[in-house]
DNA sequence: ATCGTAATATGATTTCAATCATATGTTGCC
DNA sequence: GGCAACATATGATTGAAATCATATTACGAT
């Protein structure tokens, strides 16, 4: 795995933050400390609309952080909530902001930073094909079939039934291969 | 405007680009030279697949850089293709990974990158809204209706069609305000 | 003024993915 | 071995958005 930047951060700038599903993190308007690590469980980064009803702006899973906008940020934008149990650490605003003086660290967030971008295009692009097909195919030139097909499925925004039929069209019509039940991949 | 972080670059290590429709300003396996900013015109990002069609990982705007990723890459991972004339500066990859010494510019990159990863994160989660009624309550709730209809509709991934008649849907249900023909808002 | 172009708007039809239903294969567990 | 849970797979039906068609309105250019 590339260096994670995090790995930078002086250990006293990491906060553990635990909660039980349903607790809120942050509220949209609190002034921030900083941002999130989740280690395990998943937190919904929400937006309240005018009429109350909530909009989920990120699903943030294990191993993954939210929030790197609030550091540069005076306060939250949106509300964090627990909707699985497990163990978050926060880091301080403050050491990250003064890590960037730091160029390895700043390397490493740089290189991090620009890959998610990289790969966040790229799911917008293949999220906006419309034709299942089309978009199933886009989804294995991109890699993205690792593991089952049922979570290939959900990261193409598709039905896992859909998703089936396309890969059977695909392989009917000789695009794709499909050696032995649940395997399918692209001609080499 | 915040800072751009390219502002810390020093002008000798920017390259100015031209090119005409259909040019590739760099081929998938080329080794990188550095990043790219769209001053004017529009720049596809291309991977081809394995039966020769060109799948677009991204579509570079005007006022946008791309191939951020390649300053930390030793190959460019896809095509740039010119879709529409204009000029192009190529900054160069020794000069970025340099300047992140400059903590002013690793926080201005970082600012950005976090803001551009919060708001692609905040298009995954729209886009993957199904029904276009919703789709356009988040949409609007997100500010994303600046300029037309029909730009809106293109950000939503919706058809401009759909896209008026969930709005139409929205005033009549009480959720939106429809001031004017062509304006649309929703309730202070 | 009027011509052309684009945005706004809405109705009619078609398409295609979601959904529902169902069956088989696979895996881990007691 | 038998059972539960889940992945794989496919058929039938439904629903909603795309597409096609058509006006109207707005706006700039000539």
């Amino acid at each position: 795995m590339l260096p994670n930047p995090y790995d930078y951060i002086p250990s006293s700038a990491l906060r553990p933050i635990s909660g039980a599903v349903g607790d809120t993190v942050f509220h949209q308007g609190d002034p921030t400390h900083g941002l999130y690590v989740v280690q395990t469980g998943r937190v919904h980064l929400e937006r309240v609309g005018p009429d109350g009803e909530r909009f989920i702006i990120h699903r943030a899973q294990a191993g993954t952080s939210f929030a790197e906008a609030s550091v540069f940020s005076e306060v939250y934008h949106c509300d964090a909530v627990i909707v699985e149990a497990g163990a978050l650490i926060r880091i301080d605003k403050a050491s990250v902001l003064a890590a960037f003086a730091d160029p390895a660290f700043a390397r490493a967030y740089g290189r991090q930073a620009a890959q998610q971008i990289q790969a966040q295009r790229q799911m917008l692009e293949i999220v906006g094909i419309r034709r299942a097909e089309d978009r199933v195919m886009a989804g294995l030139i991109a890699g993205l079939l690792e593991g089952s097909i049922v979570e290939f499925a959900a990261r193409l925004q598709l039905s896992h039934e859909a998703t089936y039929r396309a890969l059977r069209k695909l392989v009917q019509d000789g695009r794709v291969m499909n050696p032995s039940r649940g395997i399918y991949h692209l001609h080499p």
